[in-house]
DNA sequence: TATTGTTATACTCTATAACTATA
DNA sequence: TATAGTTATAGAGTATAACAATA
């Protein structure tokens, strides 16, 4: 597991005592290797650094889009219900909330039926973003589909279905 | 994709005008469904959080193993090269070495060949720590194999084989 | 001039706890 | 009493920038 190819870049004793640079690629990830959780999380944040430089343009972050998308699903969903399904912290939503209010993509409507809770809707403005955001999130999964093979990223659904 | 089947659970306008409560899992994830990185992105809390149970008695978090399993099989790598390696930033690795040089499982040598940089090596105690973290861990990864199967486990390991 | 380790700052995200207004 | 939304705080984690020592 210990890598110790001949190479060139930081440094590294050699067998005369001098130092030669190491390649990143020639460290050994040693037991990393078998562990699932080590490979996705990288794979994740592969996946959110292209997700967010795909939807650069209109500003939106991958946990933006998915309430927007819920919330266009289901109008008038209650925060709660909204954090629970996403498994956001209800605290973490009302900021996520401020900031797509202030920026007229979504609207809180007093819930008749419950003075205590908020019935979330799209503005119409918000309908269009979020068009427009699902184009250029489609645009992203290709990126994915190019980065891991379209059957691999099938495959990988299928296996991470469980996981919603 | 908009799920309206009936059920109980927060409060939805019925066909009578009262409300009544909506169940998480008839909340449509619409687009979402289609999105790699959403299911990745909910596996990879799911793997997380299962880990950081595992090794809660041990007080080992994902990253700090990452660090102590590169540095144990390197020993006399640089900081910069594992931060590269593992894609931290060296300004975050400063705290985490800070961390595990309390606790006294790694140790920072004075490199003779680069005065700037430091050797990175496990401590006695840290070889035998890292050993026992390393059982924990195979402990962890049974349960991952145990929640989507031996053979998905395997699939997902070579499916992203590139993301290390 | 460039790099290594360090310190510092700001922003995101997670995890809690406590408060209010309702139920 | 319990729940929905809110506010506040603390801890990870990420992203930067700047500095001292050294290359």
């Amino acid at each position: 597991m210990t890598a110790t190819a001949p190479q060139t870049s930081p440094r590294k004793r050699a067998s005369n005592g001098t130092a030669r640079r190491i390649d990143a690629d020639e460290i050994g990830l040693d037991a990393l290797v078998g562990h699932a959780g080590y490979a996705v999380r990288r794979f994740q944040i592969w996946i959110f650094q292209d997700f967010i430089r795909t939807l650069g343009a209109v500003d939106i972050r991958p946990t933006q889009y998915s309430v927007l998308t819920v919330i266009g699903a289901n109008p008038g969903l209650s925060q709660m219900a909204v954090a629970k399904r996403l498994g956001i912290e209800r605290a973490r939503l009302v900021h996520l909330l401020d900031s797509l209010e202030q920026r007229k993509l979504v609207k809180r409507v007093k819930s008749k039926a419950d003075r205590r809770s908020h019935a979330l809707h799209l503005t119409v403005q918000g309908e269009t973003a979020l068009a427009k955001f699902k184009r250029l999130a489609a645009e992203h999964e290709r990126h994915v589909e190019a980065k891991i093979g379209k059957e691999n990223r099938a495959q990988l659904l299928r296996i991470l279905a469980g996981f919603t």
